[in-house]
DNA sequence: ATAGTTCCGGATAGGAAATGTCCGAGTATT
DNA sequence: AATACTCGGACATTTCCTATCCGGAACTAT
C-alpha cells in the first residue's frame, strides 16, 4: 500500500478541528513531511470530492462533508486508486493444459478467494469513519488535543 | 501484492493431484511462465516448509502436508513475506505539535484502523485451504480435471 | 486593477522493490 | 565412480513508488 495514505488520513483527522481552509504547506509543516508530495495527495482527495479546495489568499483545503460521512475506505481509494491489490493473470488459459476460453466465464477459484479476502478488508475500512479516528485521538491524548492542533493551524505561518 | 503469489497458489493446487515430486521446470511449462522466476517462488514455499524439495534425478517439489492443512494465508506469507501492507511512520511524533514519545505506548488510531482491516483480510485467507481451492476447480471444470493435469505432470517432459 | 497567495497539472530525477536470469552445490540414478 | 538432473542462492533488468520542480490558472485582499 502507498505510504501517502497515512499522510492523507492524518490530514483528514486534523481538518476536523477547523472550519476555515488550511493551506497544504501548513499541513506539511505540521506533520514535518515533504510539502510538494503532500500537495499531490491532497489533490487526489480533492479530485475524489472528499475535500474542497479554495484558491487565492486565505485559501486551502477543508473537508466537504461531516467527518461521520467520510469513511477510511474512501480516503484509501482516493490516494491509492481503486485498483485491486491482486490481479489475476488468467494463467489457467495458458500452457499445454490450458482451459478453453469459453469455459472461463467466471473468475478462477484463486481469483475468487483473493476477491473475498480483499472485500473483507474493504468492508472493515468502510465501517470506520474519520469521526471515529478523531474520537480515538481524543480518547488517547485527552479531550481538546485536536482543538490545540486546530488553533495552531489557524495561526499564520511562523 | 506480488504477482508470484498467483503462480505459487496454482502450483499448490495442481500438486494436490500427484504424490511424486514434480520439477520446477515442469510446473513452469504447465503454466507457461518463466521457469527461473517460478523456481524462486517455489524456493520460498520450501523455506516456509509448505513443500518438500528432493534433489537429483527424478527430484522436484511435493506438498509436505495434506491440502486441508495448508491455508492460503500461509502461501501468501511465504511468497510475499509476512510484512504488513501498511507501515506506520509515526508522524504523530514529528513536527511542532508532536506528541511526546512517552505518550506513544500504543499504536496511533490510524495504525489501529489499518491493522484491523489487515487482520480481517488475513482471517479470510486463513479460512481457505488448498483443498478448498482444488475442490472449487473440480466443481468449475468437472470432476477429474485435476487428475488430467496430474497425469500430464507425471509424464516425462516433451 | 494590481499584487500576492494558493491550488492544479504535467514533466522530471532518484531509489526501492519486484521481475527475470544465470551459474554453482548437491543428490539419485546408471 | 561417473553422469545427468535437480535445487539453491547470487546477479542484472525493469517497473513502480517517492519526491521534486516549474509554469499556469484562479481567487482574495489591498
Amino acid at each position: 500500500m502507498s505510504g501517502g495514505v497515512e499522510w492523507a488520513l492524518h490530514c483528514c483527522v486534523v481538518l476536523t478541528s477547523v472550519r476555515e481552509p488550511v493551506p497544504a504547506a501548513r499541513l506539511a509543516e505540521l506533520h514535518d513531511v515533504s510539502p510538494t508530495y503532500l500537495a499531490k495527495q491532497l489533490q487526489a482527495l480533492s479530485r475524489a470530492g472528499l475535500v474542497h479546495s479554495t484558491q487565492g489568499k486565505s485559501g486551502g483545503y477543508a473537508l466537504t462533508r461531516s467527518p461521520e460521512l467520510i469513511t477510511v475506505l474512501e480516503v484509501v481509494d482516493a490516494v491509492d486508486g481503486p485498483s485491486a491489490a491482486f490481479v489475476c493473470t488468467e494463467i489457467r488459459q495458458r500452457g499445454p493444459m490450458a482451459t478453453p476460453a469459453e469455459a472461463c466465464t467466471t473468475p478462477c477459484a484463486i481469483s475468487r478467494a483473493m476477491a473475498t479476502a480483499e472485500a473483507a478488508r474493504r468492508e472493515a475500512l468502510r465501517t470506520i469513519t474519520i469521526a471515529d479516528l478523531a474520537n480515538d485521538v481524543e480518547s488517547d491524548y485527552g479531550a481538546g488535543a485536536l482543538n490545540g492542533i486546530g488553533a495552531w493551524l489557524r495561526t499564520t505561518g511562523a
